[in-house]
DNA sequence: ATCTTGACTTCGG
DNA sequence: TCCGAAGCCAAGA
């Protein structure tokens, strides 16, 4: 499959900012969720200037295993995002797409 | 074609 | 807060 467009958005986070996977898989549109945002992500290529570690799970979550996780956590610091106990405060790193149709985190899915 | 594995999320207990 | 279950789906074996 594709992932440019998921690599697309994630180019535009700005710096100090994270979105979710399941927000960047609403996003983008994918069919399969979260779960497959995370699949992406796994076979993001490095060199290209995506900043892969902008993308953590649900509720702020750093769910990468060690190798990368590190360095994740690392990069995240190194722009101001402060990670306590293998998490981000998202309320105030969560990227909201500002001007697009993403809001942040509904809590009740219609009625 | 079947089965396993994930950089997932949500819900209920 | 911490599981377990269920829904999801692509890739690799």
């Amino acid at each position: 499959m594709g992932w440019a467009p998921v690599y697309n958005l994630v180019k535009k986070i700005p710096r100090g900012r994270v979105i979710t996977y399941g927000q960047l898989a609403r996003a983008v549109r994918l069919r399969g969720g979260g779960r497959t945002a995370g699949r992406a992500m796994a076979a993001c290529p490095s060199g290209r200037g995506i900043p892969w570690h902008r993308v953590v799970g649900a509720g702020g979550r750093l769910l990468i295993r060690e190798p990368l996780a590190s360095l994740q956590r690392r990069l995240l610091e190194s722009e101001g995002v402060r990670v306590v106990e293998n998490r981000v405060a998202l309320r105030e790193h969560a990227w909201t797409m500002k001007g697009g149709k993403e809001r942040t985190r509904r809590l009740t899915p219609e009625n």
